[in-house]
DNA sequence: ATAATTGTTTGATAATAATAAAACTATAAA
DNA sequence: TTTATAGTTTTATTATTATCAAACAATTAT
């Protein structure tokens, strides 16, 4: 059955969840997947409302649990979803939002 | 696409990530879809090392969440997950617990 | 060089959440 | 009736999160 698994498999489920867990980050998980490409962090910051500071907060959560990847370009950053590793880890969640 | 829902069906799902991203909550929902029937909270306590006031904490958030049932026999309760609830709101989502 | 843009970080604060001991309720057993 | 069991609620405490203003850094435009 497999039902166990490495603990820290679970974890970064967890951390995944604890994503989607919160309005904004949900709403940017949510976009990035959707739109199907990258996002500049002020674009984002465009459809999602909330203040840059939290943006920015939000966005190094989800850097950190590493469902995003971001490339800097001049002085604009842009983020996308880590749609593979998401995909590895729960497979089908990603089209559920 | 169907991409816009109803605010209350994606703060419903938030709130079902919310419940997966604690590590305790995660324990007692992955066993409870895993064993396949309801638990006693007893039993389930000792599966999830938790203090049995913290377990039933966990447990009033997961029904008022609306993902779990409580049938009470005497002085045991059964709780059991509200699988037809999840698979409707999060189809597939059980599966990779 | 100065100013504007794009974001990050810091610091402070408020809001939520997790934990556990103790008191409590209800049922069942002795 | 007393005691044990099963679980909840209250109270207090601590830990974690979310939010935003202000200061900061880096880049680009004027």
């Amino acid at each position: 059955m497999d039902i166990k698994q490495s603990n820290t498999d679970t974890e970064i489920k967890q951390r995944v969840f604890f994503a989607l867990s919160d309005p904004g980050r949900y709403k940017i998980i949510s976009m990035l997947y959707h739109v199907g490409h990258e996002m500049g962090c002020n674009e984002l910051n465009q459809h999602v409302e909330i203040d840059k500071s939290t943006m920015s907060y939000h966005l190094r959560t989800l850097r950190e649990i590493g469902i995003t990847n971001t490339r800097t370009q001049g002085r604009q950053k842009y983020v996308s979803l880590n749609i593979e590793k998401i995909e590895n880890l729960l497979p089908g969640l990603l089209k559920l939002l």
